[in-house]
DNA sequence: AGGCTATTTCGACGATCGTTGAAATAGCCT
DNA sequence: AGGCTATTTCAACGATCGTCGAAATAGCCT
């Protein structure tokens, strides 16, 4: 994970309505969810819901699957997980903090 | 922490450079680091820095303190430990994850 | 007070974002 | 083939961003 891609990442979840998107993708869990659940649920126009989650896609914070006419989203936890990983990576090189308490500079 | 606050936090630290503001600020633990010193580490123009200094404080990730003459600043790291355990919060409330694996659900 | 260094504020610029409705496309079903 | 639903692409808009140099301010020191 570089910065730059780290940043792109952060930049994605930076939008309030992305945010909700990805989160409302990580409650779905396993299963994920049709576009179109996700637009009803977030009650924003299709083509707004669309060209976000192109963004998140590019990204790699989520994945689509074709079921038919439907686009089944999910998110992807390894991806956030690294994400997260980074942020916490090198916190405290120098320093106590409470995160990264032993693991992080291991 | 609601998800206004987190998409503004995400995205305070969704652009390159104010990343690598932060990150060099988590390096450099406790003592934090002089607003002069980061601009010569990162090579940007002082008035560039002093803006994405505000944004990063503005959302809580930074903290300053004045020193005579010279500002330290600080990383925040409450603010980042909540900031990703929001982020970690929800995730898989009915599904299977590397990340959470119990102590997000508890 | 006067000067000096550190930092911020101001003003500007092109670039990107976020949103939408309308039109185009993808893929199923009869 | 023809129609139907799901989703994306297009075109557009005002709004915000990221960057800079120049000018203003903050606070110390003599």
């Amino acid at each position: 994970m570089n910065i730059e891609q780290a940043a792109k990442q952060l930049e994605a979840l930076g939008n309030p309505t992305r945010l909700q998107v990805y989160r409302t993708l990580v409650r779905a869990g396993d299963s994920g969810l049709p576009v179109g659940s996700l637009q009803e649920k977030l009650g924003i126009a299709a083509s707004t819901l669309s060209h976000h989650l192109h963004r998140l896609i590019l990204t790699g914070l989520v994945t689509q699957e074709r079921q038919a006419t439907t686009l089944i989203c999910r998110a992807n936890y390894p991806a956030m997980d690294s994400l997260v990983g980074f942020l916490v990576d090198e916190c405290c090189v120098d320093a106590p903090c409470a995160v990264g308490e032993g693991e992080a500079a291991a």
